[in-house]
DNA sequence: GGCGCCTCTTGACACAGTGTCAAGCGTAAT
DNA sequence: ATTACGCTTGACACTGTGTCAAGAGGCGCC
């Protein structure tokens, strides 16, 4: 048993590698077989899809990288300013992180149902935080009165979105830094009564 | 010559019927062969492969639905103000229309070079004109002091992306009205240095 | 020591979808 | 009648995923 975990997450560490390199956007089983120094069959001994092995990679670099305790700023804010800026810091700081292994699976959503159910499960996760961050700001009187909680919801969700990370850090070039700077003003100036200038 | 073109364009509207149907995003090009009452081949006589189709599409669609046409308003905008709302009505009005086309490009285009560069051009295209409207407004020193006109043209192009039409209108249900009324009113707060109510 | 279990290997195969090739058919123009 | 053209038929190569069957090697158990 030991060994099986062991070959498990030297599968999960090769696969994570490559998706990290530069040609991380067509790997194939084939290639993360050898990288583990595996056959390709032994591969799927432990992962019955190519889907099955890049959720399960989310899931093991979420635990790697805690994501739970990221989160633990945005929950412990005080008020709803405070909440949605440090939600914005703790989900844009973590994109980077996964940003990988969510190319592969949004590369393959559109042609594979598991991949697609997936991913719309952690955009669904990722928009509860959406939801708690924009009900602590109304809760203060401070969600911009034209706005209702669902459309203000529904646009920083949009606004924080996998994509709209990639638009302008991978094509655009920006750094991460004016990435959340952008976030946040956006979020505060758009879905917020009354900012306070940073 | 005539029969020809005849059948080109029956295979276009083949394939585009087809997309744009709510099985569009695996549109194969047999299923295209065979909405257009052809052989499979015969569909690669016309196009030498199933990218360049797609790319053909999205140009006969271009011209079909007056592109051109649709952006005259934003060009003859006499303000920057004015230029940047009439490029949103426009490009997001055009969305709707290539976006089942759009879609299936983008479905592709991490496994096909062709594709990748049809819509990276389509996209760089669409940046343009969000470069020409915020130096409109920059010529009219609306353009909010903090911002510099590259980032803000940065902003706007992701802002206007179709991943995020697609997030607002197709995942939260959002009617177009309200998603030009919310990027208007996004783009006038964030990037304008004062902006009139609504 | 022999037993079975477990992990992994080898090599073959099915399947889907794209793209290619060659031979041939029907028709309209000349 | 011949030729050119647009299309058909049917076969095939290729890539990548996923499956299957037979077997090898190590490890503990009795």
């Amino acid at each position: 048993m030991a060994a099986t975990a062991d070959t498990r997450t030297r599968i999960l560490n090769a696969c994570h590698t490559l998706l990290v390199s530069d040609t991380g956007a067509s790997t194939r089983m084939s290639d993360i077989a050898k990288a583990a120094g595996l056959s390709r069959q032994a591969v799927y001994l432990h992962f019955k899809t190519r889907a099955e092995l890049l959720i399960a990679l989310t899931r093991h670099i979420d635990e790697v990288e805690d994501v739970a305790g990221r989160l633990a700023p945005s929950r412990a804010a005080t008020s709803g300013l405070e909440r949605l800026d440090a939600y914005i810091e703790a989900w844009g700081g973590y994109i980077p992180i996964i940003y990988p292994v969510a190319r592969a699976l949004m590369a393959m959503a559109p042609s594979d149902e598991a991949a697609d159910l997936a991913w719309t499960d952690r955009m669904t996760a990722m928009r509860q935080g959406c939801d708690a961050a924009i009900h602590a700001l109304a809760a203060d009187g401070d969600l911009r009165p034209e706005l209702d909680a669902q459309t203000a919801a529904d646009l920083l969700w949009a606004l924080l979105s996998v994509r709209n990370w990639e638009a302008l850090i991978q094509s655009c070039g920006w750094p991460q830094t004016q990435y959340l700077h952008h976030m946040k003003a956006l979020t505060r100036n758009y879905l917020c009564s009354q900012e306070t200038a940073s």
